[in-house]
DNA sequence: ATAGACCCTAGACCTAGGTCCAGGGTCAAG
DNA sequence: CTTGACCCTGGACCTAGGTCTAGGGTCTAT
C-alpha cells in the first residue's frame, strides 16, 4: 500500500470524501498521486493537514486564509513572526466582529428593557424605535 | 400621481431597485399597485417599511425574523411582550455569537505570545498548535 | 421623432464552504 | 458471477441577501 484512499483519509480526518475532494480544487491540500485505476492514494501526513485545516477554521480562519498559513510552514524565508502577524490581524478582525455584534446587543436590550409587559403591540419602543424616528444607537 | 415609483422608493430609502423587487419576492413588503403600464405605485409608508428592514438588519435580524416582527405589528392580538420576546431571543443569539469570536480570539492570542519574534518558521508555536498535538482552547 | 432615463420580467450570478447526484468504473467476498 | 462498497468526473444544489443581464416596453425632453 502506497498510500491511503480517499475514504480513508475522510474518515481518520472526521470530513466528507467531497470535501476533500474540493479542498484539492481550492488547492488546500496538494494533488495526490493516483493508482492503476484513477483513485486518489494519499500520503499519511494528509490526515494531520486536514485537521490543521479544521482547527484552523475553529479558529475563525477562512480557506484562503489557511493556505497562506501553509504556504507560510513550508516556505524558507518565512519566520515565525509572519505568522504571528496572520494571527494578530485575525484578532483585530475579531475584534471588529465582536464589537459590531456588542453593540447590536446593547441597543437590543435597551430597547427591551424599555418595552412594557403587556401593552399593546402598537405602544411597543422596539417597533417604534425599528419604524423611524431616530436611529437606535 | 397616487404613489411613488420604484425607482424613489430606491431613491428615498437608500436601496437599489432589484433590493425592493427582492423583498418583494420575500414578501418582506408588501406587493404594491400597479398603474396601466405596469409600474409598480408604492404608498408613502413604504420607505419608512423599508427603513425599518434596515435598521433591524443592523440589530442582526435576518429578512425571515424581520418579517415575523413585521407581522407582529399588525397582528391585532401581539403584545409587546411578544415583540420583546422576540428581542431577548435575538440577544440569546448574539451572545453566543460573541462568546464565540471570544474564545476564538482568546485561543489566537495566547498562540501569538508564544511566538518568538524571529525564529524559524518551523518553530512556530502557532503552527505547532494547529499541526496536531491537540486542541487549542 | 428620437435619445436617454425609467420601468418590466425571468433568470443567471456572486460569496463560502461545502454536499449531493448521475452515470460509470473497480474491487473484494461469497 | 454477482453483489455491495468504494472510487471517478462534471455539474447541480444549498444558504442569505442581494446584484446584474438580456430583451423588451414607457416616459419625458428636445
Ligand atoms: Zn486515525
Ligand atoms: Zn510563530
Ligand atoms: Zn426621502
Ligand atoms: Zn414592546
Amino acid at each position: 500500500m502506497v498510500g491511503l484512499t480517499i475514504g480513508k483519509v475522510a474518515e481518520h480526518a472526521g470530513v466528507n470524501v467531497d470535501t476533500l475532494r474540493y479542498y484539492e480544487r481550492q488547492d488546500v491540500i496538494g494533488k495526490p498521486l493516483r493508482n492503476g485505476s484513477n483513485y486518489r492514494l494519499y500520503p499519511e501526513d494528509t490526515i494531520r493537514r486536514v485537521r490543521f485545516v479544521k482547527r484552523a477554521q475553529e479558529l475563525g480562519f477562512s480557506l484562503a486564509e489557511i493556505k497562506e498559513l501553509l504556504e507560510l510552514r513550508v516556505s524558507k524565508n518565512a519566520s515565525c513572526a509572519n505568522v504571528r502577524d496572520q494571527a494578530l490581524a485575525k484578532v483585530d478582525s475579531l475584534n471588529e466582529k465582536i464589537r459590531s455584534l456588542q453593540s447590536m446587543r446593547r441597543a437590543l436590550v435597551k430597547l427591551a428593557n424599555e418595552c412594557s409587559d403587556d401593552g399593546p403591540v402598537g405602544d411597543c419602543p422596539i417597533l417604534d424605535a425599528l419604524d423611524e424616528k431616530g436611529r437606535v444607537r
